[in-house]
RNA sequence: GCCCCAUUCGUCUAGCGGCCUAGGACGUGGCCCUCUCAAGGCCAAAACAGGAGUUCGAGUCUCCUAUGGGGCACCA
């Protein structure tokens, strides 16, 4: 095996720009970029567009903006540039056709001019591309060209023999060579295929590690051999196992969309992560734990310390069924302890979007009686949305809300109207201060502190779930709060229908 | 059909021949705490796919079978 142990680290991306990123597609990434931040090395981006069928304009945006949210930063790529570049394969198609046509020349390679109906014939035979052209006369074969027939440049496999590789997470793997095809290298269009131009970037672009899924690995003996062909270093290969529906049947990437499993909404494209509400060190944690793991134990570490870890060679070999219900109780981790400057923005814009104006300073009162129950960012509005309405506008809720457990409409009223005193009197309107009243006044009446807390809290929030009530009321202030429970009062008081 | 890869609790995983009566985490169940919802604490149930070998000794090595995943395009 060739040994690449001294070089210098080059991992890279190369995702094909045909729409919204996916999960999987991130992950393998992340490898690759933990990999290169671990060894010091570099991350680069390479559009991967040989396939102008497939290409859907905006892509590398929708690629970038990934990259930005996760915070993984790219040292070349379309928009950083670099010295390799460019980094666009379209860009690049002068350099494959010189690397192919050197392929023909040193007999690597050949034309063949097989038409598509042809190809139908032979792959209905079971056995594929016959190889018809692979010792085709010269001379015949400048006739074909020169007579304008279109035709593609094969690559010549070995007919016998085994190739072997290795792979950085799986060992040595073999492969027969006489179950190979002489695959296409340059397509009747001009473009590359992926074989011969992951191969001329690579090189080009100094690439010292392949990341990529493991649905390559039965081409990794071809690109093996176009290697050495090239007579190029070869860089080292890790084959990623991929992400398996959450039921362990399929292949996640063939979901182009979030959709429910057991009920639950699961997210596969990174807009959809963002958009329920995940962050982004919650999802990069999430993501490094499946297939890889810390160690000592722990489940939860930032990006820095995992890359004071992460090695390709320890990447488990099997494919993993997605487990997205880790990432709601990691995120809920992430959220207990942000900070809570970094938190109330978040929150900020995702109350903003839900239609509420948001005051700063009372957000920043708010964020730390939420952070323990908010699994996403998306449940600081039904849990908290309150705070930030129209407070004049606030309407007591209806007696269904209002009547706790054990109680009926004429206790409840008892209970607000004789609330109102004892928080009048308080010398301050602290939780404390109330909670140490309020305890002694349930005590006092006869109820428990359920039944009490519980009316002042649908009073006063409109809601049976709510932050604990007399966080809340201190929030709301005592003026705000005692105008509330007369509201209850009066509505209670109005016959109901 | 042929070829390749994989296989530890429901799930993500630790384990790289004796430290394993198999550890952690999520989830699930129970208890505690408790003003709702959470969070937190404690406890519990829960796995080496099956079969042959190799070895004094196998979850760890080999082979076979089964199952799962993938490949066999002028897509990547």
């Amino acid at each position: 095996m060739t040994d690449n142990s001294n070089r210098f680290v080059r991992t890279r991306y190369a995702p094909s720009p045909t729409g919204p990123q996916h999960i999987g597609g991130i992950r393998s990434a992340l490898f690759a970029w933990l990999y290169a931040r671990r060894q010091r090395g570099q991350f680069i981006l390479r559009i991967e567009d040989t396939d102008q069928k497939r290409t859907v304009p905006g892509s590398i945006e929708l690629i970038q903006e990934s990259f930005d949210w996760l915070g993984m930063d790219i040292d070349e790529g379309p928009r950083q540039g670099g010295a390799f570049g460019p980094y666009i394969q379209s860009e690049r198609l002068e350099l494959y056709q010189t690397w192919a046509n050197w392929l023909v020349d040193s007999g690597h390679a050949y034309k063949c001019f097989a038409t598509a109906d042809e190809l139908k014939e032979m792959r209905a035979t079971g056995k594929g591309y016959d190889r018809r052209y692979r010792d085709y006369p010269a001379a015949r074969a400048a006739e074909l060209e020169a007579a304008g027939k279109p035709y593609v440049i094969r690559f010549k496999m070995p007919l016998s023999g085994l190739t072997a590789g290795e792979d950085m997470i799986r060992g040595i793997v073999e492969f027969d060579n006489a179950q190979l095809q002489d695959a296409v290298l340059m397509k009747s269009d001009g473009f590359p295929t992926y074989h011969l131009a992951h191969i001329v970037d690579d090189y080009h672009m100094k690439i010292s590690h392949v990341t990529r899924a493991i649905e390559w690995l039965p081409s990794f003996p071809l690109h093996l051999r176009i290697w050495e062909a090239f007579g190029w270093q070869q860089p080292q290969y890790a084959h990623l196992p991929v992400l398996l529906n959450p039921n362990g049947k399929g292949k996640l990437s063939k979901r182009k969309q979030q959709f429910a499993d057991a009920g639950k909404s699961v997210p596969v494209l990174v807009h959809e992560f963002i958009e329920a509400g995940y962050l982004p060190d919650a999802v990069k944690n999430f993501l490094t734990n499946i297939g890889w793991n810390f160690g000592d134990n722990r489940e939860m570490f930032s990006t820095q310390e995992a890359m004071q870890r992460f090695d390709l060679k320890d990447v488990n070999a099997a494919n993993s069924a997605y487990p997205i219900a880790k990432l709601d109780w990691l995120n809920s981790q992430y959220i207990q302890t942000s900070k809570v400057e970094y938190l109330a923005s978040l929150l900020k814009s995702v109350l903003q979007e839900a239609g509420y104006t948001v005051d700063d300073e009372r957000l920043r009162q708010v964020v730390p009686i939420l952070q323990v129950r908010l699994k996403t960012l998306k449940d600081v509005v039904p849990m908290a949305g309150f705070f930030f309405a129209d407070w004049a506008a606030f309407q007591a809720p209806p007696p269904d809300i209002l009547v706790q457990r054990k109680m009926d409409s004429v206790s409840t009223a008892k209970v607000l109207e004789e609330s109102i005193p004892v928080l009048q009197g308080l010398k301050d309107f602290s939780a404390s201060s109330q909670h140490g009243a309020m305890t002694q006044f349930a005590k006092s009446v006869g109820f428990k502190n359920g039944q009490v807390f519980g009316s002042l809290r649908a009073a006063v929030t409109g809601q049976r779930v709510s932050p604990p009530t007399f966080e809340t009321m201190e929030i709301l202030g005592r003026e705000e709060s005692l105008r509330r429970i007369k509201l209850a009062l009066q509505a209670l008081a109005q016959p109901t229908s």
